[in-house]
DNA sequence: GTCTATAAACCGATAGAC
DNA sequence: GTCTATCGGTTTATAGAC
């Protein structure tokens, strides 16, 4: 009876994909407020309560749109550290940045899912924060490899002293935590704000009548600071790649 | 027949102004893209149709909601730096900094409508260019005038030379822009961004089960680097007051 | 300048046949 | 697992009386 085994499941996953690639068309043209079960079965040819038998819920698909976004910048970020060896720290941190600046300029509306105002009406559910911090993981392993190789100063310009965080900070990433000093920590979250900071002004139009078209060294530059402030030094292997 | 000279004009005003107040409250509710004319006019006990008297259009309420946020934002800007003085540019960047985290954080929606994700089909018109350029002048105007006063290194850190985006820039604010160097300016540039990176992940809960309560001095560490970023540095005159 | 009434849509979600 | 039909709402905008 069984003709293609696992065909069924394999199939109801192909709807799964094209119902979450349509969502994310529809986001395009409508952000996430307005996207609509309707309009979205409209275009795939299915009937709107057919949807029901894949996502319970408007909000449930909103989330597994969120989830996915989470992921694939996440998964970009960690796909740079890892290309970008273990050479520079200061040189891998602008890698990663580059690769999470290139993934929003190539998914907007993603980005603004995620990155933007809050979806009104919409609450995150405890799945969301795991990939949520994807990419501060990614940023905090980084921090901890240079802490490792002693490219890591605790306190980068000698400025106001560490800010204890830690304890809060431990139920989110408890090992790798341990392995950067408080006050670099502190710094590396203001960093990871600031990055999305460049990111949003330029995805959001904030810089339109204001920069020209050297946007990619301007950022290239910012984050290169960032690196610094952070606490993010170049090491003896940096001239070799 | 005229009792009270400008009577008429003064109502009209004031209704422009409940439904202004209105329709900020419901964009507490419900986002900028699902704010409804109807909602909003059955709160106010009039019929819908009555607002097209005041507004043309859901589109040029929604202008009107912006420039006034924009507005808002900047006055609070303008008026932190005023009232620090003209004594120690860094103190004074951190006060500009201070007052519009302050107002994003007395008036989080109306941050979201102008710093958060675009409003689905909505296109911002030339009116929109002048107020959201407010704070920006703020910090071009502090930065000249610390240049002004020899506060403000053109080259911060040493790193990569200027990139020349001054004749882009110019279009906006043509005067002050001549006042600072253009390797201050790109850096300025980047810290503005930065600036509201900082706030929009306060704002948009991204530090939540990450960042715990030291918010405030996390914040002034972080805009203080800024500062020196940028180029500022302190004055003799930063202990007097 | 405000109202009622209406046009012409849209929406999320569910019931029940097949 | 997909459909039709439906419930019970929602929306922007306009026409025309007063």
């Amino acid at each position: 009876m069984a003709v293609i085994p696992g065909a069924r499941a394999r199939a109801r996953e192909e709807v799964f994909e094209a119902i979450r690639t349509q969502a994310r068309h529809q986001l395009a043209t409508g952000g996430a407020a307005t996207l609509s079960v309707r309009a979205l079965t409209r275009e795939l040819g299915m009937s709107p309560s057919a949807l029901y038998r894949y996502f319970p819920s408007r909000h449930a698909l909103l989330t597994a749109l969120i989830v996915d976004a989470f992921d694939a910048v996440g998964r970009a970020a960690e796909t740079a550290l890892h290309k970008s060896g273990t050479g520079d720290p200061v040189r891998s941190w602008v890698s990663v940045c580059r690769a999470v600046r290139r993934w929003a300029l190539e998914h907007p509306h993603e980005y603004a899912l995620v990155y933007g105002s809050p979806v009104p009406g919409y609450q995150a559910p405890q799945d969301t924060v795991g990939p949520a911090s994807r990419v501060a993981r990614t940023l905090l392993s980084l921090a901890g490899s240079a802490q490792a190789a002693g490219a890591l100063e605790a306190s980068a310009h000698g400025e106001s002293s560490a800010l204890t965080l830690g304890p809060q900070l431990l139920q989110l990433t408890e090992q790798q935590v341990r392995s950067v000093p408080a006050a670099a920590l502190t710094r590396l979250i203001s960093s990871w704000a600031q990055l999305f900071g460049l990111i949003s002004f330029e995805i959001f139009g904030h810089h339109r009548h204001v920069v020209p078209e050297v946007r990619d060294e301007l950022f290239d530059e910012a984050v290169t600071a960032l690196a610094f402030y952070t606490g993010l030094r170049t090491t003896g292997d940096a001239g070799r790649s």
